[in-house]
Parts: structure tokens; C-alpha cells; sequence
DNA sequence: CTAGGACTTGAAGTGCGCTTTAAGTCAAGC
DNA sequence: GCTTGACTTAAAGCGCACTTCAAGTCCTAG
């Protein structure tokens, strides 16, 4: 069960050998044993993969991640962390889907344009500047 | 009124000049004449600026503007060329939008969570694993 | 005459999250 | 002995939308 190589890693986590190699050079991933070279890795760093896994998804940046794992005092709980970081990341992405909103309105507007000609349309927006973000 | 210095069409634009030299380099503003070695715009350039930034403002990405500006016959209308593209980039907005609030259905969950150890989650997202996007 | 300021160019740099490449090591199989 | 395949490393490349840099031109003011 243990001691499984990086291609191995790879094929279960469903990532690339580069991108492990990656995560453990800028540190999201501890270094891990060497056999003659060769990365062997624990069954463990499965469930850490996991965790990355699904912290990405959720929208957390790589530094995020790191954070998550080593931005707290020792006995910070999971649950504590994962709080923290949500909280702020929710408020990012209602600002996200705000502005998509946003975006998805001039869309609609600009769908319902009558001009001929593309200049005019600057015409029209330097006349009726649509509010910035 | 005419012939006015990139610094001066910046201003006006709210652009950095260096900006306005890249959007000529890669062929979505047109090459205008030369003083001397120097750009000189005429005032229409704004309208065209003014395009651009709202094309931007609604996501549109630098290739899309340009396709907006010359991906079409000669003679097909300004409200046509909208039209193709918003839609196309309505459907792109709803995606995202969907896959933001996945996000924050993830992170909420997340919020939620009651692992003292950030390994205990990996191993429960890998028991039940969420569906992925 | 000199300094300052606005402009010119092509090339390189930025940030993010990797991937790709080049050059090499190592073990197994023929 | 040779090939194949999986691994190693450091360094470079990618996509996007610019910005920054280095080195130079040109005009004006003092």
C-alpha cells in the first residue's frame, strides 16, 4: 500500500506527475521521501490531494491553498480554517456573479442596438456613458 | 480638433498610451498617420476607443473585438455583429454565473465543516466525492 | 547649450498555474 | 549490450492584455 510512485499518485489524484512535482515545489506539498531519486509517497497525500482538489474548485487561488494548510498556528482546527477562507471567498464571489450580472445586462442592451454603423455606437456610449464597474 | 498626439487620445480615453500602441500592433485599432515619426489621431478614434472599452466592460475578450470590428462582411450592420456576439456571450455569462454559485454552494459547505483535521476532509471527499463541473 | 518632456521602437517582463523540453538516471526485459 | 519506460532536474514556454524598459528622436524653454 505504501510507498507509491509519482505516476501512481498521478493516476488516482487524476492530475499530472508535473503539476504533484509543482505543488511541491512551491511548497503546497511537503517533500516526500526519495528512493534513488524517485518520489515514494504514502497512501496519505491522497486525501491531501483531496483537499486541494476541492479547495480549487471552490475558487481558492494556490496561495489560498497554502494558506489553508500552513497560514495558521499549529492548532487551528480544519473546521476554523475553512471558515475563514470561505467567509472571505463567498464575499468574492458574489462580487464575481454581481459583476457577470452587470455584464450580462450591457450584453442585453448592446443585443437590442439599432445603429448602422460601429462609430455611432461610440457616438452613443461617449453621449450616455454606462456607469464603471 | 484633428490631429491629436497618443499622449492627448490617452487622456481623453482613460487609457495608458502604451495600450493604444498594443491595440495598433495587433490590428484592432488601424494604423493611423505619422508626424514626423509620431501618431497623430483624428477625433474619431474616440468613438472607437469608446467601443472597445464598453465591448471590454461586457467581457469580451481582445479577438472578439476585433472579430466585432472586421469578422464580418463589409456590409453587415453594427446591430447585427452585436447581436451574433452577445448572444454567444450571454450563454458564456450564464455559465459563469452557474459555475460561481456552484462555487459558493461548495464554500458553503465548506463554512460548515466540522474536521479537526484537514486529512479528515480529504478522506470525505473522497468518500463522497461532489460532482465535479 | 542644455535640460526636460513627449514621443518612437522592439524586446522583455508581469501574474497565474501549470506544461513542456532537454538532458540525464535507473531498472527491467530481450 | 540495447531498448523501453518511468522517473529526475532546471529552465523555458503558454495565454492574456498589457506594461516596462532601453535606447533613441524631436521640439521647446531657459
Amino acid at each position: 500500500m505504501a510507498n507509491i510512485t509519482i505516476g501512481e499518485v498521478a493516476r488516482r489524484a487524476c492530475l499530472r506527475a508535473s503539476a504533484i512535482r509543482y505543488y511541491e515545489k512551491i511548497g503546497l506539498l511537503p517533500k516526500t521521501q526519495r528512493i534513488r531519486g524517485q518520489r515514494r509517497y504514502e497512501p496519505g497525500v491522497l486525501n491531501y490531494l483531496a483537499v486541494i482538489d476541492v479547495a480549487k474548485r471552490a475558487g481558492f487561488r494556490i496561495d489560498e491553498i497554502r494558506h489553508l494548510f500552513h497560514g495558521f498556528g499549529r492548532g487551528i482546527p480544519a473546521f476554523h480554517r475553512w471558515q475563514v477562507l470561505a467567509q472571505r471567498k463567498i464575499t468574492e464571489m458574489d462580487d464575481l456573479i454581481a459583476r457577470a450580472k452587470k455584464m450580462k445586462r450591457l450584453l442585453q442592451k448592446a443585443d437590442r442596438c439599432k445603429c448602422l454603423d460601429l462609430e455611432d455606437c461610440g457616438k452613443a456610449f461617449l453621449a450616455r456613458p454606462t456607469k464603471k464597474a
